[in-house]
DNA sequence: TCGACATGCCTGCATATGCAGCTAATCTCG
DNA sequence: CGAGATTAGCTGCATATGCAGGCATGTCGA
């Protein structure tokens, strides 16, 4: 509709970044399904072992979501035994996260799903495209960084 | 970790877009709030507007998502009396959205919340980056449309 | 030493997301 | 007209997302 503001018009960013958000996740979580993870999960696990031993927010603050979600999202992780909790024996209010070797399997077992699904994507849009949107992609969390 | 692929190194596309839609959610989520929408809702009652009296099909296909998560998400406005569905005339197969009277007044009033939200983006990212992550966005979207 | 504040994580609540599978309505064609 | 295919939408299931508020732990100054 109308733009009373004093710029010129300009869509919505949120918008455009959600529905990309839920394509792209649409196109792996189907080339991961195969392999029983989603992509949110598959980037947990691949979080937590490229990190250490990361406690919630570390891994919060790396994948930009709040630690709460991420707690949730561990659940099902735990329960399959891929991802273990442990309190830190420094700081008892710590809890810090490892994958176990089912985790680190599972992992390894759905690569080619990820590998898959980025290849069709980076088909769809070519090299340089690609690169621009994660270049872009990067400069924009950079900017957007908590206050 | 290693990287086997024929083509150089590239990060998870998907982890890149959903981190920078979480983080941008995020933004807008805040300052909708006080307006009690939130970006997803607020941009459902905008399409609901712009698009006349869409199906939950054609809803759905605007705005990239599964027409089930359309319907759920339909529900919570439909229960404040934002939105109405209605059963086509000609194809009682098909439910038709509109924006009751008060759903107008509750997109106008959250509209400042939006504009501070896109605002405080645009600040932060610069006109420049601004215009070309949407112009990426929506290339990117443009070459993963549904095969 | 102990009270005030800060920190890390969790639960309760509400919404968001999509797949599989279902029902109802419509369409196609013999 | 009627059987089968198609279409539109919904429910059940499971996960994803984050805010408010609470509990336990840790830190620091009086």
């Amino acid at each position: 509709m109308d733009d009373p503001a004093p710029q010129p018009a300009l869509p919505c960013i949120c918008a455009r970044v959600r529905r990309t958000a839920r394509r792209v996740s649409q196109i792996y979580d189907r080339h991961l399904a195969a392999f029983g993870l989603t992509i949110s999960q598959f980037g947990i696990l691949g979080q937590i072992r490229s990190a250490g031993s990361p406690s919630i927010g570390e891994m919060a603050g790396r994948m930009v979501m709040d630690p709460t979600t991420l707690t949730r999202s561990l659940r099902p992780l735990q329960q399959r035994g891929y991802v273990v909790l442990a309190a830190d024996s420094q700081d008892r209010r710590t809890r810090r996260l490892a994958l176990t070797e089912a985790g680190l399997a599972a992992l390894r077992q759905a690569r080619p799903g990820w590998s898959a699904a980025q290849d069709e994507v980076r088909l769809a849009l070519g090299e340089e495209a690609s690169v621009a949107l994660v270049a872009r992609l990067d400069d924009t969390l950079s900017r957007l960084s908590p206050p």
